[in-house]
RNA sequence: GGACGAUUAGCUCAGUUGGCAGAGCGCUGGCCUCACAUGCCAGAGGUCGCAGGUUCGAGUCCUGCAUCGUCCA
């Protein structure tokens, strides 16, 4: 045979996804025909590898992106790439340790150099494999957070911030990370569990409690709750208390941010190393006394602990504690300790001076757009964290002590001591002409990320592509970053466009394993995506995310799924195998004289209700509903019941009408459904498509076919019903078959007794097919008796006998026994429910009537069974 | 401590206005039937976490509890 019998991904994507890009399918334009739909995408990592999450993400926006294009809308999805201050800073420095060196070595403008040239090596990585996953992106409008236009953005952005009074710089505690050497925000922090030792520290006539004996040396009061009656008596008095260094002084005050609770409700306030204590010491005018350096050593405040690490200095200081008899007592404690979020090393609170933007004013217009319903966040429940967040938002630190990055667009004078923020790089005081130097802080990432759906269009000029694809339609990210981008972009977008930066949201899952834990290398549970291409196709990869893409938190992957997607890409193959060989002598003008036959009309029915539930399951974001509606459609009804039921026509009708039109069918109904199942799996269905015979008028390409619509009268509700009832002779055979233990290849003789003659009509056509397809030797006979040895099958509207000369019946009287027992608990149900009057007066009607019709139904089939299995019982006594 | 979410078949999960509990995988039995053994046919398996309430009727709505998870302090 000239197609193999089994779908081999390889040659067939690469040769697709080449010929798209050289074609340009996917280049936008801002002057086409038809509604724009946009989608800008979250920008990965420049450095960074496509994981089993952007496999997902970019997934999910193909999806959406190439539907669109099909249904004709005027489509952009704009890639591209983020900067990634502190992981790729981080790569690089790793880098230079390597070959013996440092950033500090090498100076800023070198490191910034080096850092661009890695960018170069290993930056157009993840978007190769972004066209590996078949996204239909428009790789001509790439972009990255630091070219010229988008960094134009960024300053422009700063400088009317600054100009508005929404940006200010001050002396707060930040969270430090001693290992990157930067601030981070406090989304930039997160929590681990840690076991560790309370200490219960004396001081004086106090008892304390602290995780942090190193940052004693730090301490400037002692506090209580202001209603603890057990201290009041303190409260106001200045102590003279022993201690490592020699007696100091301490005060005791009363702040209501003491937990009483905690320990023995007395804790030590250490402002400059403490958030809750730089508040409280705030209050009450402490002195903050820094004892901790930016690499997490003791200063020289420290006295003799100067220069040890502040772990290192907690072991030295309890032993001398000890020694001095000063620690009551110890005990274990576990406790939540925050790490940076990209190297993991413990979180130092710091004071230095840091960048803030106010973000009040600009998150107020943001909560009232979600309100409104100006943007739509799907799932709905998201919006109610997103609500949480921005009602109690903090100022946002945007400076970090980086080097790779939107260097901060504001001058010092060195004569004057006056700050200038500027579009332009300044050289001298615009106030006093004196020497300038520009800040040495970056901008925060997710500064210039929050600029993303307008930057990358063109902004602050008034491109085309602005004017036409702004607001973006839809944003679509995982939640993890809600927070970090998506309520930084709203905020942003609204303050500097005046409009919303996209109308819908859309928050997927995380991918997780199997057991529900994070992906991660050193679990060394990760699946990668690129692998599983290699070895399943991306189509399988691709249908197993969206299939598995329901509205939850989490998508636990596993290997087995992606298998069971892979055999449906081949079942697709094998299917189109069967039509492109049936298609043989196929003449479309024979076909117009024959009247479609019910199974014809049966499956265009199914199809078009397959369309209509993917067209409404994605316009809801119900990605998993369209997979499987689709999924359902192809395997298990055109698969399993037509192509099967066609073969009779197609391999030896004598009626050249009738086989042209089956074949007609199998070619249009596979043809749609490839277009169907298209935004999916776009390589197999381009492959397929390409070999299907299709009208003059198509496109070149799958990818700008027309998605399938549903036109009036392509629902057939009769032929559906009568269709039905014929597959329920089909499998009462086969269940009688099995289940009494009748060989497989043995022709069973059947009788098919029609109750009525609407019945009758349909089954008349069908009987070769219902043969064929039970493998019986079935006729129909509407004035049969029943066979004194036989089975019994009740099919709504017909009887249907299976003479069972010469058999064991024990078969068939434990599947009678099954039935039974069915339809008695099917019965008493309805009784109960249609004896309470209740039921019945209340109850709408057409809820009784139904009730009433289908436990006549029941008593019926059970009446037949009981005589059926009275009968096997006469037979076994005769 | 606060908030949110989850609890449905052995496993992973769907179940959108309250009206016969579903899928995939796994399992059992039988089939190399001329597209496909990455397949075909048949089947087993569920007091929908627990306790109350609303309702003619609850997996679905309300209250409480338990367990797990996530986020924010």
């Amino acid at each position: 045979m000239e197609i193999p019998d089994r779908y081999d991904p390889g040659q067939v994507e690469a040769r697709w996804a080449r010929l798209w890009e050289e074609r340009g399918y996917f280049r936008a334009d801002p002057f086409a025909r038809g509604k724009p739909y946009s989608i800008v995408i979250p920008p990965p990592n420049v450095t960074g590898s496509l994981h089993m999450g952007h496999a997902l993400n970019a997934t999910l926006q193909d999806v959406l992106i190439r539907w669109k294009r099909m249904e004709g809308w005027n489509v952009l999805w704009l890639p591209g790439t983020d900067r990634a201050g502190i992981a790729t800073q981080n790569v690089v420095e790793r880098q230079l340790a390597a070959e013996g060196t440092t950033r500090e070595a090498l100076g800023r403008a070198a490191f910034v150099q080096r850092v661009w040239r890695w960018k170069e090596e290993a930056g157009g990585t993840i978007l190769r494999q972004l066209k590996r996953l078949g996204a239909s992106c428009d790789f001509s409008r790439e972009r990255f957070t630091l070219d010229p236009g988008l960094s134009r953005a960024v300053r422009e952005v700063f400088v009317r911030l600054w100009e508005e009074g929404l940006i200010y710089r001050g002396d707060y505690i930040v969270n430090w990370c001693p290992r990157c050497q930067t601030a981070l925000s406090d989304l930039e922090v997160e929590y681990e569990e840690r076991d560790a030792q309370l200490y219960y520290l004396r001081y004086g006539p106090l008892t304390l409690a602290t995780v942090r004996p190193e940052t004693k040396l730090g301490d400037t009061a002692l506090a209580v709750h202001p209603r603890d009656r057990r201290y009041a008596k303190y409260v106001g008095e200045v102590l003279d208390v022993p201690s490592v260094e020699g007696t100091i002084r301490m005060k005791v005050i009363a702040d209501r941010a003491v937990d009483p609770k905690f320990g023995t409700g007395v804790v030590k306030v250490t402002p400059a190393h403490d958030p809750a204590d730089f508040e409280i010491g705030r209050r009450h005018g402490l002195e903050a006394r820094q004892v901790i350096g930016p690499d997490a050593r003791m200063n020289e405040r420290a006295g003799k602990y100067a220069g040890l690490d502040r772990f290192e200095c907690r072991r030295r200081i309890v032993e001398d504690l000890l020694a001095l008899g000063l620690i009551e007592r110890i005990e274990p404690y576990r406790h939540r300790i925050g790490v940076c979020y990209r190297c993991r090393t413990v979180v130092e609170p710091l004071i230095s001076t840091q960048w803030y933007v106010r973000t009040k004013p600009l998150a107020e217009p943001a909560i009232k757009a979600v309100r409104e319903g100006r943007i739509r966040i799907t799932p709905r429940a998201w919006a109610k964290t997103y609500y949480a967040w921005m009602e109690n938002i903090r100022d946002w630190c945007i400076s970090r002590q980086l080097w790779w990055g939107h260097r901060i667009p504001v001058w010092h004078c060195e004569r004057c001591g006056t700050q200038h923020a500027s579009r332009e790089d300044l050289t001298a005081c615009p106030a006093c002409g004196g020497p300038v130097r520009q800040d040495p802080d970056v901008l925060d990432t997710w500064f210039s990320s929050a600029l993303w759906p307008f930057s990358t269009l063109g902004w602050p000029q008034e491109t085309p592509d602005l004017r036409t694809f702004y607001p973006t339609s839809c944003l679509v990210t995982a939640y993890d970053i809600l927070f970090f981008w998506v309520a930084r972009m709203a905020m942003m977008g609204l303050k500097f466009m005046g409009e919303v930066p996209f109308h819908d949201v859309y928050i997927h899952a995380l991918v997780r394993d199997f057991e529900g834990k994070k992906m991660s290398k050193s679990r060394g549970n990760v699946i990668d995506p690129l692998e599983v291409m290699d070895r399943y196709g991306t189509d399988a990869l691709r249908f197993t995310l969206v299939a598995l893409a329901a509205q939850g938190r989490e998508i636990r992957l596993a290997e087995e799924r992606i298998e069971g997607y892979r055999n449906f890409a081949n079942k697709l193959w094998n299917a189109a195998r069967f039509v492109l060989g049936s298609l043989e002598g196929y003449r479309p003008a024979r076909a117009r004289v024959a009247a479609p036959t019910l199974a014809e009309r049966w499956i265009r029915s199914r199809l078009a209700r397959t369309v209509i539930a993917v067209r409404k399951a994605l316009g809801a974001y119900r990605f998993n509903e369209a997979a499987g509606a689709i999924y359902q459609f192809l395997w298990h009804e055109l698969c399993d019941w037509y192509l099967e039921w066609s073969k009779l026509t197609v391999y030896r009708a004598e009626d050249p009408a009738a086989r042209a039109l089956a074949q007609r069918t199998l070619a249009e109904v596979l043809e749609a459904t490839l277009r169907l199942l298209h935004p999916f799996m776009p390589f197999v269905t381009e492959e397929l498509w390409q070999r299907l015979p299709r009208p003059r008028s198509a496109p070149a390409s799958i990818t700008l076919a027309r998605f399938p619509r549903v036109r009036r009268g392509d629902l057939d509700p009769a032929a559906e019903a009568e269709m039905g009832r014929l597959m329920a002779i089909v499998s009462a055979i086969r269940n009688i078959r099995s289940e009494v233990g009748l060989p497989p290849n043995h022709v069973l003789p059947a009788i098919i007794r029609p109750l009525d003659a609407a019945a009758a009509a349909p089954l008349a056509g069908a009987v070769p097919e219902i043969n064929a397809l039970a493998r019986a030797g079935a006729r129909v006979d509407p004035a049969a008796t029943r066979p004194a040895r036989s089975a019994l099958a009740l099919v709504e509207g017909v009887e249907l006998y299976v003479p069972l000369a010469g058999v064991d019946l024990g078969g068939e009287r434990q599947r009678l026994d099954r039935e039974l027992r069915r339809v008695e608990a099917e019965l008493a149900r309805l009784e109960t429910k249609l004896g309470r009057e209740e039921f019945r007066a209340k109850a709408p009607g057409e809820v009784v009537a139904r009730e009433e019709e289908r436990r006549a139904e029941q008593e019926r089939i059970r009446q037949r069974l009981r005589e059926s299995r009275a009968r096997l019982d006469e037979l076994d006594h005769a």
